[in-house]
RNA sequence: GGAGAGGUGGCCGAGUGGCUGAAGGCGGCGGUUUGCUAAACCGUUAUAGGGGUAAAACUCUAUCGGGGGUUCGAAUCCCCCCCUCUCCGCCA
């Protein structure tokens, strides 16, 4: 969320914020209830002032062993008006934090104002598509034909969207998992694994609530969310600390399952690995110091580009536009590696800087060597999601026949350099 | 799941209704002393919100796990919740 200061005093700017993301956002409504708040304030600390000085008072009078009654009396209104102010004052910062959590964050400047996908700025592109003389197959053919992900089977045991990893499948997915976290820590990040259910503090705190409520799988009875991606319990680790100034950056990578409803999905798009319910993810989240945030979102992008570089995987990046970025952003490049087998880009990283959105939500802050404590920035970003770099990988890698030749870069990590 | 104990400032720890934002100690910071280090001594040591200011100063309110309540007044009494520890049960 924003800063309410920061509302009160660049209103113009929060809504042309707004108004670029595609939201629209009542800031007349929050103006109105933090008057209202700031002026029950008042009102209530002047009583609660005199209320101490009289209360100190009677104490003097009761330890001399003289007659407090009148005193006690005059405070009879006293008391009666503070509980009201007290429980209105209750009502109106209620109603506040709700209306501070609808405002987007302001898109950085240098993301281009636009309202679709159409709008997004691609700003690299690396690699070339192979030149075969066979037709390339999509992924779920290749897949299923070598018996190393089950959809159907899935689909018995669960639903639609959760396929099982099979023989060197299974293996193909684990190399993987260990590639990106290897890759991670030898580029200075610290590994962390994360519980993969949060309770509901941590899912607000990192906006999945309450505005992206339908993308979680919900544990009712225990009131706790699958996660639908590290971000929300690696963020939450300091929710409510002040990290030390000279620790920062802080880097993480985090291998876990992550779990979407995707509900409303259909079609092309959620064919084979396209889009699937639970999936793996090694997620790399920074808290950084404000100063640097811009720097190390770069370094992030090329931390999770170079991924793609070493399998060999055609890719581009792409620079969002205000109206695709989301809630949360300032600013968010995508990548997206090319499907030779379905002919389009799959997008299998996502990395932003949220400034200090995310870190006044959970209040993380650091404190500066002479100053008082300010909050952070964070960012984070896949490195990489697996299920499409599997489906780029099998589909940029099948000989004629139908098998997949695994990079070399993985040689050490399946153990086999051929499925089929 | 059952029974019990407990949660106080960066840390340890005192405090069961009144001037306690909170004794004492440790740690941190500044200083005196010192060839250097150590020791000793002196001082200082929170966060948030409101008012105020050009900015400060200043001032008020809140904060003793979280939230409600009782009371003129709550760290202290009552209720609910969370967490930690011990014992029992269950269990990968």
């Amino acid at each position: 969320m924003l800063d309410l200061k920061f509302i009160r005093e660049q209103f113009d700017l929060v809504r042309k914020g707004a108004e670029a993301k595609g939201m629209t956002v009542n800031l007349g409504e929050i103006i109105k209830l933090d008057e209202r708040r700031r002026s029950l304030i008042q009102e209530g600390e002047s009583l609660k002032a005199r209320r101490n000085k009289v209360s100190a008072e009677i104490g003097k009078l009761k330890a001399a062993g003289k007659d407090a009654a009148d005193a006690i009396a005059s405070m009879e209104d006293v008391k009666h008006r503070i509980q009201a102010i007290d429980h209105e004052l209750r009502n109106v910062e209620h109603a506040l934090a709700e209306a501070l959590l609808t405002v987007p964050n302001i898109p950085h400047p240098s993301a281009p104002v636009g309202k679709t996908p159409a709008d997004n700025k691609e700003v690299f592109r690396w690699g070339e598509e192979p030149v075969v003389d066979f037709p390339l197959k999509p992924h779920w053919e290749l897949a299923e034909n070598l018996g190393i992900i089950d959809f159907t089977r899935g689909a018995k045991a669960t639903g639609a969207g959760f396929p099982f990893y099979v023989g060197k499948g299974a293996t193909f997915e684990r190399a993987l998992i260990n590639f990106f976290l290897d890759q991670a820590l030898e580029r200075g990040y610290r590994e962390i694994t994360p519980p993969i259910v949060v309770n509901e503090v941590s899912a607000r705190g990192t906006g999945q609530l309450p505005d992206k409520e339908d993308l979680m799988y919900v544990v009712e009875r225990d009131q706790l969310y699958l996660i639908p991606t590290a971000e929300v319990p690696v963020s939450n680790f300091h929710r409510d600390e002040i990290v030390t100034e000279k620790d920062l950056p802080i880097r993480y990578a985090s291998y876990t399952p992550c779990f979407r409803r995707e509900a409303g999905s259909y079609g092309k798009d959620v064919r084979g690995l396209n889009r699937i319910h639970q999936f793996d993810k090694v997620e790399l989240v920074k808290f950084v110091h404000p100063a640097t945030s811009y720097d190390e979102l770069e370094s992030l992008r090329q931390d999770a580009e170079q991924l793609l570089q070493q399998l060999g995987l055609p890719y581009r990046t792409l620079l969002m536009c205000t109206g695709d970025m989301g809630f949360t952003q300032s600013k968010k490049y995508d990548l997206e590696v090319w499907s030779p087998g379905q002919r389009q880009w799959l997008e299998v990283s996502s990395c932003s800087n949220f400034e200090a959105f995310q870190a006044r939500r959970m209040n993380v802050r650091f404190k500066p060597a002479n100053g008082k404590p300010e909050f952070v920035h964070t960012l984070n970003g896949s490195g990489l999601a697996l299920p499409r770099v599997v489906a780029a990988l099998l589909e940029q890698y099948q000989t004629p026949e139908g098998k997949v030749i695994i990079p070399k870069v993985l040689h050490p990590y399946t153990g086999f350099k051929l499925i089929g």
